[in-house]
RNA sequence: AGGCGUGUAGCUCAAUUUGGCAGAGCAGCUGACUCCAAAUCAGCAGGUUGGGGGUUCGAGUCCCUCCACGCCUGCCA
């Protein structure tokens, strides 16, 4: 049987959380049994953003001992570190050279991280879709998984694969997205998405305490003044995490109790510390495990990485020879 | 490569005519009030003034140099 070919990418920025996991992470558990996945993290997507070279393979590190910690398992897909198989960049450059500039510039990434950042715009933010198109191309991957924000990233990798396919033969599938609905998840203060750059995040891994003193500080429905103020679930914070880690009845209960007072916000938060608790020592436990047997994850990245090059190179010598390109070209 | 400009707290900016105690707002942390949180009030903390050198009793401020970023004009491929 052959199955279809998914690529995904996280970048090495940071730590993971629930965000994250509920954004990506958890999706590619599960599409690991139903496809060929290939796993990448991304550390050339991190450097067209700040960042300090002494604190980078940490980062790596903890971003793939993330991927075996949630349930990624090496005997079902591919983990890899990006730089670790250099023809990702190279076909990005070729990709690069098919990618209009208007249309790179008009990438709604691009122009937020330019307006956020406008002392750090280089060449490299700019190319960044297309060495995504690479990440993906590269494995001829028939799938991808994303979120709203990549959707035009995405069709971007589509146009250059059809582009290419007319402009040197039929070699690129398009891939295809894979929208699968994630919850939104959001920050702790209650007025944006959950990042780490707000602050406003819980780590996949956070310590019990640390979890508690967050989720005991986090922002609810502000209208709710007093203990026995109704509340409004629709606009809390806490409830949305409710929506997510704890059973239906139980959802229903806190909805219909909170609208009449019938329970605090102090006791809606200690039911959803205890089922976050409960949801979240498995992966902080086997997290803990991969940093004490640090060989584990390397071990996995190596093997991830040699089972990805054969792929790459197959992918990049056909390209260079499409191209008119290569020193086979001479012999 | 040259010319011009910018660089001060996490962020936005102050700091009197070539010099005289580095400050404010927001964000952050702590406390009060709150079922928690928010809001409000009180308090705390926050700095190699991009780096180095020089002048001076004294430099964020003046001079030299290096670095980063921006704009402009070139040079090489």
């Amino acid at each position: 049987m052959n199955r279809k070919r998914i690529f995904s990418g996280i970048r090495p920025t940071g730590e993971i959380h629930l965000g994250n996991y509920f954004g990506a992470l958890r999706n590619w558990v599960d599409l690991m049994h139903q496809y060929d996945c290939v796993y990448g993290v991304v550390d050339y997507h991190a450097i067209t953003t700040p960042f300090e070279a002494k604190t980078m393979p940490q980062m790596v590190f903890n971003t793939m001992a993330a991927l075996i910690a949630v349930g990624l398992d090496a005997e079902k897909c591919m983990m890899m570190v990006q730089s670790d198989v250099p023809e990702h960049t190279e076909l990005a450059w070729i990709l690069s050279c098919l990618a209009p500039l208007g249309q790179m510039e008009r990438m709604t990434q691009f122009k937020e991280k330019s307006q956020q950042d406008p002392e750090n715009i280089n060449l490299g933010l700019l190319a960044y879709p297309a060495l995504m198109a690479a990440d993906i191309l590269i494995y001829r991957a028939d799938v991808v998984p994303v979120g709203d924000d990549q959707v035009q990233h995405l069709e971007l990798t589509r146009d250059l694969a059809r582009k290419f396919n007319n402009a040197f033969g039929d070699y690129f599938p398009e891939p295809q997205p894979l929208l699968t609905p994630t919850p939104r998840i959001m920050g702790l203060d209650g007025k944006a998405k959950m990042s780490k750059t707000l602050n406003n995040h819980i780590s996949l891994f956070e310590e019990s305490d640390v979890l508690q003193q967050k989720i005991m500080t986090a922002v609810t429905d502000e209208n709710r003044k007093r203990r026995n103020d109704p509340g409004n679930p629709d606009i809390c914070n806490i409830f949305s995490l409710h929506n997510i880690y704890s059973k239906n009845d139980e959802v229903q209960m806190i909805d219909r109790e909170c609208r009449v007072a019938g329970i605090g916000c102090v006791d809606c938060k200690k039911i959803l510390h205890g089922h976050l608790e409960t949801s979240i020592a498995p992966f902080r436990d086997r997290y803990k495990e991969l940093h004490e047997k640090p060989d584990e994850v390397r071990d996995i990245a190596r093997e991830g990485a040699k089972r990805c090059l054969p792929i790459a190179q197959e992918t990049l010598q056909e390209v260079k020879s499409r191209l008119g390109i290569g020193k086979h070209q001479f012999v």
